[in-house]
DNA sequence: ACCCGCATGTAAGTCGTTACATGATTCT
DNA sequence: AGAATCATGTAACGACTTACATGCGGGT
């Protein structure tokens, strides 16, 4: 099983759903840490009820295109609650953000540090966002969130690694764009005119 | 041009090195933040030097295999400056631990307290690696990690952000195993016996 | 005798993206 | 009239992983 067949579990354990309500899903909420397009749900999903995971419904609607809605079985929680509680294997991280500033030393500073304040203001607006989607779930779902054998537990958990995350990588571009930028104008007063 | 071209270009504008140095470095300092290995570096090599941007000489040795060593191009060095400035296509983050987290509460809560501690350890030692090799950068290097131009700047902002990863993650670990373990310490006080 | 490090490659397979393909209904 | 939404698929391609393949020299 595939970690994009888990993701759909998880998905289908919350709610029974249809293979363009998964591919919605994975644009909005879980999309934030773990995102597959309709070419890839569909033949997983296929993948899934062969072995046993799900099962589909077809549902007929009249002024839309009839659907198949599909459900979690027994089988499929179980391997859900066993995969969710099994170390990952620790996959190697690719941030090209990183990388680029692995370089930046080489680029024109100017540029450089435009481009760092750009992508500040990228995760700052992130950020924004998940913040007050974290206000209305501690608005509306309250006591649940205590709870971690509520599913509502589990979703803002996942809000929270999203802000942790953001939140320094925003700072991150910040201290990068700044330190660039007072580099620059120290340089002014210590060799005026050298250049520019 | 891939990615995997302007890591192996960012490792080559530093100092000249042969397939078999670049694996090594990938799995060190720049494998931090983008990893690759062997398989795919030897073919890249090629490619980067049919397009220009690096050239190898053959350097013989005795009593070990004799090997290429690469140099990047003035070329080579030219695209490296441009890339390093334009803005990532956001790529979507794909985290298994936060999927894993979205179904946690589907699992066993005390093995999924233990999980979580367990990642909560291998982000804090990779944390205390990283903080090492910072005290050491920081003693070693001083003025240049105030200086952009520098290599050396450029190495300590990706280990900066690779510390606020690591500690940001390593606190998420701890307090998704928090609640799940102050639930449950909870809830024997609460519904004394009901489970367990 | 066997394994490890140095050194360089190719091949097969998986995962994911982009593009191709179709078709009805509703909104502008 | 044309675009957007709902709805489901397949095909081609690119990036990355795992495995296959070879060979010398030095250490246990």
């Amino acid at each position: 099983m595939t970690t994009l067949g888990y993701a759909i579990l998880g998905l289908l354990s919350r709610e029974d759903l249809s293979g363009y309500d998964l591919t919605q899903r994975m644009k909005g909420r879980v999309g934030y840490f773990w995102s597959a397009r309709h070419s890839q749900i569909y033949p997983e999903l296929a993948r899934l009820e062969e072995g046993g995971y799900v099962t589909h419904s077809v549902v007929e609607q009249q002024e839309r295109p009839d659907k198949k809605v599909y459900g979690i079985t027994a089988e499929g929680l179980e391997a859900l609650r066993e995969w969710a509680v099994q170390p990952p294997v620790p996959k190697p991280t690719r941030d090209e953000l990183v990388l680029k500033a692995y370089s930046v030393w080489l680029a024109d500073q100017e540029e450089a540090a435009r481009m760092f304040r750009g992508e500040e203001s990228r995760h700052g607006e992130q950020l924004a966002h998940y913040e007050e989607l974290r206000a209305w779930m501690e608005g509306e779902w309250g006591e649940d969130l205590a709870n971690p054998e509520s599913h509502r537990f589990a979703t803002y958990a996942t809000l929270r690694r999203g802000i942790t995350y953001e939140m320094g990588a925003a700072e991150w571009c910040r201290w990068v764009a700044d330190s660039i930028e007072g580099e620059r104008s120290g340089e002014k007063e210590k060799q005026r005119g050298a250049r520019s």
